[in-house]
DNA sequence: TGTACATCAGTGAACGCGCGTTCACTGATGTAC
DNA sequence: TGTACATCAGTGAACGCGCGTTCACTGATGTAC
């Protein structure tokens, strides 16, 4: 694997950088402009042609960045769970924490949804898929201890879930950081809501 | 109240709906162009001015259209209400039926959430709090008559079942026309669990 | 009724700007001999 | 080791484009007398 010709220097993982420093609370990653990421990046415009086919290419590879950045969260709150009374709680409170720190990638994926087209828009709802499919193995293991849940009904008490906390992460980060323990406690009492409800649905 | 000056040829109302015509799945309000709009509207873009002070004007005045588009929606859902047996099979399927019109201005309040800065994503999040304080009114209405929820929690169900129907809302507009039917049932069946869980949760 | 006038919606032309993309280049690097 | 060469990341300059905004204008309309 030896390389020939000049040595790169710049990768298209410090161009993604670049541009995760310029979105921001009021900045999509979809409105941003090849030029203004190289100019961050201190590249000339058209070196961007090397590490990337095109913009679309480079906001697809940060959605997935992003996505990864996802998975780990949900991995280590799975640990995190194991020993703890309140799955829901903790779940929650880690995911709001972990998507309040600063450059955290989360945010992308909570304000991204709506915007931009075609494979951008499905590179985003990859994520969301994943991050429900999740949440339906865990119910679905919690069921199989204790029968709570109509089995065909899982995925949708964890769309429900998915869809619940991803809205409310993306008004959280539109509000001051000081209501963020309120919008917390709310998205906790709410996800309880739809399990229990689910739950003693299946009584009925 | 004699207007004086030569005879207005087009109205800010005309602009607006030329603006909407733009709009479409792919396309959010907030990216249409100044020039954009007075191409489909028939007037020279320097025109726009007389009309709107600028393009942010436009989308406020185009929120605030959709915003009482939903009002309508409410008041009606409310009407047909009162004869049924199932609240939230009616008002879920209303809401899902009315949105898919051709010509709906609610996609917009559930597309356009995340996007745009200051005043423009007030104006969205005015007229979703509108939704969900009305229907705070409605569950606290049921409560009189029979007790079924804490009344500090209200508020925070009619939050969980706004954003969930507008998410789902959101899910439904990007998806085939074929999914809407499955959409809209999945979405009934979540709020059920919402306001399941709400009121099991009361009688602990 | 006729005429001079004020109003003001709409316009044509022009501005400077940032954009995405292309082209032929340069020059650092590793390879072959 | 030295030299000629192929590779290829990065570049400077230029392109044509659509944008928002401005300016001085035009000409239809209603008003005053």
């Amino acid at each position: 694997m030896k390389t020939v010709g000049r040595k790169a220097s710049i990768n298209s993982q410090e161009i993604i950088s670049a541009a995760l420093n310029l979105v921001g609370p009021h900045r999509s990653i979809s409105s941003l402009s090849l030029r203004e990421v190289t100019r961050e990046a201190g590249i000339a415009p058209n070196s961007f042609y090397r590490h990337f086919k095109d913009v679309e290419a480079l906001n697809i590879a940060i959605i997935e960045l992003a996505g990864k950045h996802l998975r780990t969260i949900i991995r280590d709150a799975r640990t995190l769970i194991i020993n703890e009374r309140s799955v829901v709680r903790v779940s929650v409170e880690c995911f709001f924490s972990e998507m309040s720190k600063p450059g955290s990638t989360l945010p992308i994926l909570l304000r991204e949804g709506t915007v931009g087209s075609g494979d951008f828009q499905d590179a985003i709802k990859k994520q969301l898929d994943f991050f429900a499919h999740e949440l339906q193995t865990d119910l679905e293991k919690a069921n199989a201890i204790s029968k709570r849940y109509q089995t065909d009904e899982t995925l949708v008490v964890a769309k429900a879930v998915t869809q619940l906390v991803f809205a409310m992460g993306g008004i959280a980060l539109n509000s001051p950081e000081s209501d963020l323990k309120k919008t917390t406690e709310e998205t906790v009492l709410m996800v309880k809501f739809i399990l229990k409800g689910a739950s003693s649905a299946k009584t009925e």
